[in-house]
DNA sequence: ATTGACATAATAATAGTTACCATGTACTTT
DNA sequence: AAAGTACATGGTAACTATTATTATGTCAAT
């Protein structure tokens, strides 16, 4: 049962663009790259292959926080760093602190294999960006949640849109073919967005925002 | 914009699960917890309020390496162990050691928020299993990957159960409506699976783990 | 009594990842 | 060299974990 790596011509691109890689890059980061070289490669097989390489002791599979797997082509011990906005992860070495030992009585009865240390905080962009934009739109997972508008959204800001001053729910559900009770659901959603304004209770106006989400 | 936090009887009961656990439970672990008490909760009501209820400092977020999100009850700072086999996590308490800063040259442009300890190993139970089963499958995220069988895997499974002796691919591509190349291509998976054996080269047999699969 | 803010259940949708399998390529035995 | 198998790939379907959507429900404040 003797287990073989071949060195195919995949893996070759897949080790040399990591190791040009200083970002610990996730598997598609990888997989953008690695298709300008060779445009037919599966996504899968880069997944594939980076599971099987790290297996093997080529590269490094990083246990980062966050909700991709990274990879590193640097084998040597070191920690990291990653920014909790944008996720990008940098290395760090911490020289001498470097040894964290776990006493024995305090193991809980585990073999302990190893420690991960990991620091975490804003990366000079995400600084720089952050002090300009003072809400920061914290999530950004989703692709409708960010800037998409669903049908009954749309139709309610539409109809905001239409309003010259702040009106309530109810004028809205004139506007619509929708009841009432759907609309304020409706603005709920659109608040939370930021596309929608209440500039006195039970009033509601459009945003600039919401006006260019429309176009 | 006063934020107001209702007290509902879902989250006190979610509340009250989570502080009864010592095991730092997965949101779906929670949720079987809770629904023995709600059985009409939904899952994403326990999503949502284990995020608005860590957001709000009521429990923390556990962001420990693996695939799902982990929550705590004890907001006390303390880092973690986790089971690199079944992903089980523990408090560990550091004691003095606990304070460990980035020297400001180190810190790569970063505004550091903070640093997670982790160490890993095996567990009490696991190195127990580890010790019997020497192979120890490590992987178990799939469900179909663990037990569960193609139709094709299947049909060349009860094909191999038919034969009395050990026999080669086209005697099953024979027995079965598939071609022997596809054949190879299901022992292989089924192999991996250790639902089938090779007792010499190029011919196969059912393993008792693989005739416990068909029942 | 209305009105809307906040919650919930049920479900659809999403992102990231892995399984499946037909097909292709490279080793190993004879 | 031929035959047979182990290993690899590309394309895609399926899966896991999580989040969004929305009709409906509940509660507090006018």
């Amino acid at each position: 049962m003797k287990k073989q790596l071949r060195m195919t011509h995949q893996r070759e691109v897949i080790l040399s663009e990591l190791g040009r890689c200083h970002t610990h890059p996730t598997a598609d980061e990888l997989y953008e790259r690695v298709k300008k070289k060779l445009p037919r490669i599966s996504l899968a097989t880069v997944y594939r292959n980076l599971e099987i390489l790290s297996e093997a002791g080529l590269i490094r599979k990083l246990e980062v926080s966050g909700r991709q797997k990274r990879f590193d082509w640097d084998l040597r011990q070191h920690d990291h760093i990653y920014c909790i906005r944008c996720h990008r992860v940098d290395n760090i070495d911490l020289e001498g602190k470097k040894q964290l030992d776990l006493p024995p009585h305090e193991n809980r009865g585990y073999e302990v294999s190893g420690c991960r240390i990991e620091f975490f905080g804003l990366c000079p962009q995400c600084r720089k960006i952050q002090q300009k934009t003072r809400k920061g739109e914290k999530k950004m997972g989703c692709k409708t949640c960010g800037t998409g508008l669903s049908d009954k959204q749309r139709e309610v800001l539409e109809a905001l849109a239409r309003c010259k001053d702040a009106c309530g729910s109810k004028d809205i559900a004139a506007a619509t073919s929708l009841e009432p009770k759907q609309v304020s659901c409706q603005i709920t959603a659109l608040k939370k967005k930021g596309y929608v304004a209440s500039p006195a209770r039970c009033k509601y106006e459009i945003t600039s925002e919401g006006k260019a989400a429309l176009s």
